[in-house]
DNA sequence: GCGTTTGTTCAAACTTTTTTGAACAAACGA
DNA sequence: TCGTTTGTTCAAAAAAGTTTGAACAAACGC
């Protein structure tokens, strides 16, 4: 795609972010929704300008519409490519690259799950072999029966929420 | 970003605790548990004690344990009263009130929903129907269209959420 | 009443995370 | 080659979030 597409002239510039209504209102629900997750406000800014973009955007079109530091937007177009939530378009004769958003919540969903869910059920599951370890050397024998208790239903939870993640995928997937 | 990329710094606590090893290592569990889910350190601490403590504990022992102040016990308990994580023990003659943990999974994934995920929805849902007015005043046909298709697009994520939670507390439930 | 124990509150101190911006590098055309 | 455009990096500043601790209140026994 050439250049800016239909959308013109865009107004006064300066002072922080150009968002008009609807733009304002998408950005804000998704920064709101990306707290829940965890994830800082201008990832859910830059996600929700993409999103509501009728065209891809430039690493400087989003400097401008949010009012953030190019530092920002870099960091957090990074991360969402990372999330699988936004892409290159590709074969734009330009120089610079126009990203958009991916729109399937599979996708999002799957992204969010492989980068922020799986490495700390995975770093769990050592640990929790650790503990199960620990739990066998304690010399009280109602005490270890206790702790071991404890530890086989921890493992139960990871084991359990092992199951449901590609479930849930499967069903938001349709 | 503190979550956005791949492993954890894995920090040990260090404070002026008495945790002896199995103890220590659960809490620490619980720390990097509570901490995907968006909760503070001192609220896993306080779960993962009382989880793996063989009896009831007051407000004082888990200053003493944890080495934390006062004020913050009494905020984290409160929390996770809340969540439905943890509960008095009833009918102890003593005045001071004892705690314990709720371990079975559902009760606690449910705690969490109510708490921290469904206020979010609700109040997404809101700004979803006056999305859905503000597209609607899009003079341009074309855009409006394009803007239509975005927030019904945001409008079928937030009801398949909406459906997935039940299943979730169903499927964790047994 | 008084002193003690138990727990809560909330502003200030502290810690952690996020954002900024200036320096840098790479790609391109002239 | 050089100047321009585009984007990245990372130390430091700012913002956000958490914990502390001293003041306060409530419940109890004496």
């Amino acid at each position: 795609m050439g250049c800016c597409m239909a959308t013109l002239p865009e107004q006064e510039s300066e002072t922080s972010s150009s968002l008009e209504g609807l733009e304002r209102q998408i950005v804000d629900l998704f920064v709101d929704g990306v707290k829940v997750l965890g994830l800082p406000r201008s990832i859910g800014e830059i996600y929700g300008v993409l999103f509501i973009s009728p065209a891809p955007l430039a690493l400087d079109d989003l400097v401008e519409k949010l009012g953030i530091s190019k530092g920002s937007a870099s960091q957090g177009l990074r991360a969402l490519k990372g999330l699988g939530a936004v892409r290159e378009v590709e074969g734009n004769a330009e120089r610079r690259t126009y990203f958009e958003p991916a729109v399937d919540l599979k996708r999002l969903v799957g992204g969010f799950i492989r980068e922020q869910v799986r490495p700390h059920i995975e770093s769990g599951k050592k640990k929790i072999s650790k503990l199960a370890e620990a739990a066998r050397e304690e010399p009280d024998p109602e005490r270890r029966a206790f702790f071991q208790e404890r530890v086989e239903r921890i493992d139960n939870w990871t084991r359990r929420g092992g199951q449901v993640l590609p479930l849930l995928q499967r069903i938001l997937g349709e």
